[in-house]
DNA sequence: GTTAGTTCTGTTTTT
DNA sequence: CAGAACTAAC
């Protein structure tokens, strides 16, 4: 790549932002202002200066930015040229541990639980101290336990939603469930940080190693950071302060998951002297947008000022329609999505509607089912899909963490074997007494009174098959894939997937699932340079089973989804919808300050997706918990400029022309229809 | 150890 | 209203 030409494409603010390369800098990248190109660009001049890419890390937030960053970094740079780390906190934290936690204290083979998995655990934990199980919600209590790690700190133990007593908490709940997942040598994901953090505290060699190696550090959506990860990355940064974040305060949406604000805007005092660059050219939006977008947010107090400009012209106006209802606003959306695409010959996946929660999508659903108009919907919990691979996936981390009773556990009654709760119990029993795992327990089961021949001749079977499948996973002949599909067969799981679901239809997509997940570790032990069952399983962990081949830069169809999950995403035509108060200004979030500031920003965000044209709607009654409830137009409405927004509505009928060009856009829909 | 009936509860989501 | 989580009875 020819880095002069390269440079001379970007404008002033963009070129300072790349040419900064020592010392801290904080770029103020609002929407749709070429911030990535601005993050991969950085990282490939650095390069271009003589610097060794292994010195560069980029940090992102979801494996997603990271897979996006690295492919754009790699294609700048000369095919032969090494690149830069990409990683996200989670897996660089990660791959640091895989080294150095034996320093800690800990086993170097431990394995990651996801959230399902502490679940599970916490249920387990809860039952066994019988007298707080009613007010201990499991997802509250999980919550908290989140907050303690990502906050560092024990003295904001407090129930999160439902009151349990925070003495019990502390004194029992909180220390079991850390001894436990200590004894069964597995961390969550916040101790991923927590103990990243920690081992840089506690050992100043370790940490100098690191800043030795990581030169040059930089962060992408850092108004996203919370405490524990500023941690980590001022720890790394160490003296040289060779850090570059990149964010944007007024897309910071993410303060209840404990994103904290502060730590962009007091970056200055953070590190002084850090450069402040300010990128304020917007090249995705027009005018009328833009100029929205900044009047909605200027009613913000806690933000760094700045002001999108765009080169292009103001465009098409703002609309906004206030519908009867839900149902009214879903079909209108649906029959103005019809005749803008007849209008202008756009695909339909240049649309999007936005709205403030999941729950909201079904009418739109309906209305655009309705007239036949292919869409997605985004996000949306789908784990309900995934027992087939959870099951699956509880064999091989019983196989490379014999440590790990829980999936131990899920593994040997699935399929079931035999082996019920009388025999666990009795040899968690012994499992306890001699402070062995479940695994060793299960092959002493013979040992165990009270154990039938029949039971103890099934556990002992049961620890012996894990056993010749951890030597097969464990020899190195990079053969994982094929003792993965082996054993599967050699347990029946097929036929176990079959049983569990009524329909036929349901089971076959199941064996799908489970065909394309044994599949992926196959393709991981080829991609892999060092294959390894903890490898797979740690993106397996921290990126999900690998759904089918799906392109993720392809939509099919509308695009339906929140403000969140539209963060970064852009699109022709927008539609925000559901524009009223206690659903924009979400009812449980309209605190006055930082509530309603972050509401606004969520605003902010769903407004700057928009390249060419936006649509605003409200209705003004909407069916609720089965019940039709008035609804008021959300506050932020009236924070939008005059000049920008032209309201369509029941009463303000729309032009002639355009009734008529929905006429023929019905019409051609009629057609389209009939031509298939 | 499952399944049908009942009650409860309704944001946002990644790793 | 609808889905989840819980309870009571096979």
């Amino acid at each position: 790549m020819d880095m002069e030409l390269e440079l001379g494409r970007l404008n002033p603010a963009q070129r300072e932002a790349v040419m900064s390369t020592e010392g801290p800098l904080l770029v103020l990248a609002g929407a749709g202002s070429g911030k990535t190109r601005v993050i991969t660009m950085r990282a490939a001049y650095i390069i271009h200066l003589g610097v060794p890419a292994g010195s560069i890390v980029a940090v992102t937030f979801t494996n997603k930015a990271a897979r996006e960053m690295k492919e754009r970094v790699g294609r700048m740079l000369e095919t032969k040229k090494k690149p830069p780390i990409v990683s996200t906190f989670h897996s660089l934290c990660l791959n640091i541990l895989r080294r150095e936690i034996e320093t800690l204290g800990y086993r170097r083979d431990f394995t990651v639980y996801d959230t399902a998995e502490q679940v599970s655990l916490l249920r387990h934990l809860l039952s066994d101290i019988r007298v707080y199980e009613k007010s201990f919600k499991p997802d509250d209590v999980l919550a908290t336990i989140s907050r303690i790690k990502n906050e560092f700190n024990k003295k904001t133990v407090r129930s999160e939603s439902g009151e349990f007593d925070v003495e019990a908490f502390s004194e029992t709940v909180f220390p079991r469930y850390q001894e436990t997942m200590r004894s069964l040598n597995v961390v969550d994901f916040d101790d991923l940080l927590l103990l990243a953090v920690r081992l840089f505290r506690e050992h100043p060699d370790v940490l100098e190693r690191y800043r030795e190696r990581f030169r040059y550090l930089m962060i992408d959506e850092y108004q996203d950071t919370n405490k524990i990860q500023y941690d980590f990355i001022r720890l790394l940064a160490g003296e040289r302060k060779n850090i570059c974040v990149v964010g944007d305060d007024d897309q910071s949406i993410y303060g209840w998951r404990g994103a904290n604000l502060r730590n962009i805007l007091d970056f200055e005092s953070h590190f002084p002297g850090a450069r402040v660059v300010r990128l304020e050219q917007n090249y995705r939006s027009f005018g009328n947008i833009l100029k929205a977008a900044n009047g909605v947010i200027k009613n913000n107090k806690k933000r760094m000022e700045k002001s999108l400009r765009t080169s292009r012209g103001d465009g098409a106006k703002v609309c906004l329609y206030r519908a009867e209802d839900g149902e009214d606003e879903a079909q209108w959306v649906a029959g103005t999505i019809s005749r803008i695409k007849y209008e202008k010959k756009i695909p339909y996946d240049d649309f999007a509607i936005i709205y403030r929660a999941n729950t909201l999508s079904k009418p739109f659903e309906e209305a655009l089912r309705a007239v036949r108009i292919p869409y997605t919907v985004v996000g949306g919990t789908s784990y309900f899909e995934r027992k087939e691979i959870k099951d699956l996936a509880s064999y091989l981390k019983a196989i490379a963490n014999p440590s790990d009773d829980l999936s131990f556990l899920r593994a040997s009654s699935a399929p079931k074997r035999g082996i019920g709760a009388t025999t666990t119990g009795k040899l968690a029993g012994l499992a306890k007494t001699h402070s062995i795992s479940l695994y060793e327990a299960f092959g002493r089961a013979g040992e165990v009174e009270g154990v039938g021949e029949k039971a103890a001749r099934a556990a002992a079977g049961f620890a012996a098959l894990l056993d010749k499948y951890r030597k097969r996973f464990f020899n190195g002949s990079g053969q994982m894939g094929k003792a993965f599909r082996e054993l599967s067969e050699e347990i029946g799981f097929n036929g176990y997937i079959g049983e569990l679901y009524k329909s036929q239809e349901m089971a076959l997509r199941r064996m799908e699932n489970v065909e394309n997940f044994i599949e992926s570790l196959s393709r991981y032990e080829m991609a892999a340079d060092k294959p390894t069952l903890q490898g797979f399983l740690e993106e397996l962990a921290l990126d999900g089973p690998p759904e089918e081949k799906k392109d993720e830069n392809k939509n099919f169809g509308v695009v339906l989804t929140t403000f969140h999950s539209a963060k970064g995403l852009e699109f022709p035509v927008v539609f925000i919808a559901c524009l009223e108060e206690d659903i924009l200004p979400h009812k449980k979030s309209a605190l006055p300050g930082e509530g309603i500031e972050e509401e606004r920003r969520l605003f902010y965000v769903g407004i700057t997706r928009a390249m060419r044209e936006l649509y605003l709607t409200c209705a003004g009654s909407r069916v609720r918990y089965g019940k039709f409830v008035p609804s008021t137009p959300s506050r932020f409405l009236e924070e939008l400029p005059a000049g920008v927004v032209r309201k369509i509505g029941r009463l303000e009928p729309e032009s002639p022309a355009e009734e008529e060009l929905r006429a023929k856009a019905f019409f051609a829909r009629i057609n389209e229809m009939l031509g298939e």
